[in-house]
DNA sequence: CTATAATCATGATCATCGTCATGATTGCTT
DNA sequence: AAGCAATCATGACGATGATCATGATTATAG
């Protein structure tokens, strides 16, 4: 029997213990990478050790970190949704961003909610309920941003164009046809403006 | 060492070869099975065995219906979606229906579009394509159900509609609070209803 | 009526994945 | 400076799932 090493490929750097700073470090490095990996495959798509390995670490160490995959899911979603820009943002420029074809085409670095919304029904409660309070707080982002008017209608109209964006991204990303998928962000673009208007606020 | 066999189950019927409209029979409860476990649980979470055992047959037999797993998913995909009530439809009652939490909590019998539109992105082209059809004539079926507007006007607003009515019910699902799940879904149909108003529509 | 072919059940195979056990190395504490 | 403890790598285990091989049974063609 003869045993042939084709390749071992070059052996990396050998830092077996590393200092406690540089283990936040990994952990965060660990939610970063996950992040992007959950809202472009999916949170069942993605293995731990697809999310060790692009971390740079292997599988084994995953478990000094996190409890499980169902725990690393809640924690990814509570670490991408605590990054809410709270302040005064442009709505008008925002809805051009974020109905783009660049946002539509860049799940991983998109709209965690436009990326994994619809997955969150399969987690742990513990997933859901990150997922819940980051959804909370990004409904007052959009009231916030909204022009002048009465606060019923702010909340109202705060959730109707959130609602209409999420899912203008989601059906844009579902269409196997550029041309429907363009329409389908630019349409609803103009649409959620047009409510916008001074003139149809009531 | 004891064996015990608590129960075996009975032996329940014992039919090894089907008649070739039985075939048919099976054929379509397996896609219909299948259409209602995809949309409750998503695409990979069920599995070949899964699908057959709720259609009354066992894993095996599956080969000699479809290719493969992926080619279950498109033709299931074109399953679902080819029923379109294609007649004139209530657009009111039809809102109230779909931004119901009836069915935000019956994803299973649900709009295929809410439960499965996000998931198709990790999927075969085939079944992206089954669903840029079905999504196609989605859209042009709410078109026609909209109120007497200029033809512009209209598909901007069945477009612009349809995403709020799926992002509203996807953002329902995944929120772990059901009064702000509720509120999702009533202002997401008053903020509709609203740009339906003869005043609004310029 | 006989032979062929089709349909489904049983069981096995191969791969993948979540998780755990072990061990090596080294940062930290005393 | 020395021992303790933590972090990560290596490897293994058990479960699950997609797919295929085989065989039994019977519908259906001739």
């Amino acid at each position: 029997m003869m045993i042939m090493i084709v390749s071992m490929g070059p052996v990396e750097k050998f830092e077996m213990k590393v200092s406690r700073e540089r283990m936040a470090e990994n952990r965060d490095r660990i939610l970063d990478v996950a992040s992007r990996l959950f809202r472009e495959k999916g949170f069942d798509a993605v293995s731990v050790s697809e999310v060790m390995k692009a971390a740079g670490l292997t599988h084994g160490g995953f478990y000094g970190h996190f409890g499980s995959k169902d725990d690393l899911v809640a924690e990814t979603i509570g670490h991408v949704l605590s990054r809410s820009d709270g302040g005064g943002l442009d709505l008008r420029a925002y809805l051009a961003d974020y109905l783009a074809p660049r946002h539509r085409d860049n799940p991983a670095a998109g709209c965690p909610t436009a990326g994994l919304a619809a997955d969150i029904r399969h987690q742990t409660p513990a997933a859901r309920a990150a997922m819940t309070a980051g959804l909370r707080s990004q409904i007052e982002c959009v009231a916030k941003a909204l022009p002048d008017i009465k606060a019923e209608d702010r909340r109202r109209a705060a959730i109707g164009s959130w609602a209409a964006m999420v899912g203008a991204v989601i059906l844009a990303r579902a269409i196997d046809d550029r041309a429907l998928s363009d329409e389908v962000l630019e349409q609803t673009r103009a649409w959620i403006e047009a409510t916008l208007d001074p003139a149809s606020a009531k």
